[in-house]
DNA sequence: TACCTATTCAATAAAATAATTGAATACTTG
DNA sequence: CAAGTATTCAATTATTTTATTGAATAGGTA
C-alpha cells in the first residue's frame, strides 16, 4: 500500500509499452526479417540480401527488433548472427500472420494470384499432409537452402534446394506424388519447385505451411 | 501460369499488407480499446470515457481499427456499438499482450508496482484458481460493471461491481477466501476490490487474468 | 600490434501517424 | 417529416518513423 500511482497514468504507461513492442513488429521489412529468422540465425548481410535492403538499413531494423528484445545476437567468428529471442516471438508472428491473411482480403488475393502464376493447384495443409504421409505414396521435398535443412527438417524429407532441382530432378521417381515445402506460407521456393516439377511431368504440389509451422504443431521432425 | 508477378514486388506487397494490420494494433489507445472490446460491445462515448480520450479522437481510432477489419459495428437504437471482428483478434491481442509482458521489463515492473499500491499479495493464476474452486473454500467475485457480468461470467461467480462493494460488503462471509476478477491482467478493478476487502478483514486476492481469458481457456462459464 | 572487414552510428530529408478543434452527417424517435 | 443527438469528417499542427549516405567502431586474424 505504498504510493498509489494514478490509474490513468498507469494505463497510459502500460499500454504505451505494449504498443512499443507491437510497433517494433509493425513494419514490412521487420516482419520479413522475423519470418526469415524463424528458420534459424543469420548474419546481417544475408538478411539484407534476402530482404532486398541495404546493409545499413537492415542493421537499423535489426537494432529496432533487438531493443524490443524480439531478436538477440550471437557472434560466430567474424559474423554476428541474429535469431529470434524465443518461441513466443514466433508464436506471435504466426498469430499476426494468420490474422492478416484472414482479415485482409488483399493479402489472400496476392497469395492466390502469385501462386497461380506458377501452378494451378490448391496447396495442401500440414494436417492433410500428415495423413497422406501415412499412406506412403508421397515424397517430401525440402527446397530451402541446404544449410536450413541441416538445422532441422520434416521427418524423412529429402533436401533439394530450389536452385539445384533442375539438375537433380532425375533423382526423383514419377511413381509417387511430390510435396514440396519451404520456409512458410509466404515463402515462394515451393511454388517455383512445383512449377518445375509439373512441367517435367511429375505430380507435385506444395504444402501451405513451412518447416517452422510444422515444428510448432509438434509434427515429426529430424 | 498467367503473368508472373515479380518475387520482390510480391513480398513487398504481402508484408506491407500484413504490417498495415499490425500497425492498426500498434497504438496505446487502440490496444486499450481492443482490451475493452474483449468484454463485448460498447458505443463510442463509453469507449472514449473509459480510455480518457475525446469522442472525436476515440472515433478516429475506431475507424482505424474498423478499416483494418479488426472491429465491426452494430447499431442498437441511437447508438453504434463496436465489437471485435472475431475470436482471432482477441487471440492475437492476447499473444501480443503476453509477448509485451514477457519481453518488456518495464511492463512487468509497472504492473507489480501498481498492484502493490493496493495489496501485497501475488495474484493467483486462472489454472490455480480452477483447482482451488474444487475445494469449495473460495468465493468468486466479479467486480466488473453489472452489464458485463450479465453478458457472461465465471461459473458461480457473484456480481459485485467495484463501485458497490463498500455498501454491499456485508453480503459476504468471512469464512471463505474471496477471489476477485475483472476484465483482464491490465484491469485494476480487482486490485481495488482486494484492497477494500482486506482492509475490512476479509481474506482476499485477485486472479491475474480476466473473464475473457478464462473463457478462452475453455473453463466453466455462465 | 596493425590491418581488415562486418556491423553500427549519426545526420538529414522525406513520409506517415497522431491529437485537436469545430463543422458536417446520418440515424432514430416523436 | 422535423428535431435532436451520436458519430464522423476535415484541416491543421506536432510528433514519430523511415531511408539513405558516409563515416566510425569493434572484433578477429595475420
Amino acid at each position: 500500500m505504498i504510493n498509489k500511482m494514478d490509474k490513468r497514468e498507469f494505463k497510459n504507461k502500460v499500454y504505451g509499452e505494449l504498443a512499443k513492442t507491437t510497433k517494433a513488429l509493425a513494419n514490412p521489412h521487420r516482419m520479413e526479417i522475423i519470418d526469415l529468422l524463424a528458420q534459424g540465425s543469420f548474419p546481417v548481410e544475408t538478411i539484407a540480401q534476402y530482404t532486398g535492403m541495404s546493409i545499413a538499413n537492415a542493421s537499423q531494423h535489426l537494432q529496432v527488433l533487438k531493443s524490443a528484445r524480439l531478436v538477440d545476437t550471437t557472434r560466430r567468428g567474424n559474423f554476428i548472427h541474429y535469431h529470434l529471442a524465443n518461441e513466443k516471438v514466433f508464436q506471435t508472428w504466426r498469430s499476426l500472420r494468420e490474422l492478416g491473411i484472414a482479415h485482409n482480403a488483399e493479402v489472400e488475393k496476392l497469395m492466390n494470384d502469385y501462386r497461380k502464376g506458377y501452378h494451378p493447384l490448391e496447396p495442401i495443409a500440414a494436417d492433410e499432409l500428415l495423413k497422406k504421409i501415412e499412406t506412403g505414396k508421397v515424397v517430401l521435398l525440402d527446397v530451402r537452402p541446404e544449410e536450413e535443412y541441416a538445422r532441422g527438417h520434416i521427418h524423412r524429407a529429402l533436401s533439394m534446394p530450389i536452385d539445384q532441382i533442375s539438375k537433380r530432378i532425375k533423382e526423383l521417381s514419377k511413381d509417387k506424388e511430390i510435396i514440396a515445402y519451404c520456409r512458410g506460407p509466404l515463402c515462394v521456393y515451393a511454388d517455383e519447385a512445383v512449377e518445375l516439377l509439373t512441367k517435367t511431368g511429375f505430380s507435385a504440389n506444395r504444402m501451405v505451411e513451412g518447416f517452422p509451422d510444422w515444428q510448432a504443431k509438434g509434427y515429426p521432425i529430424e
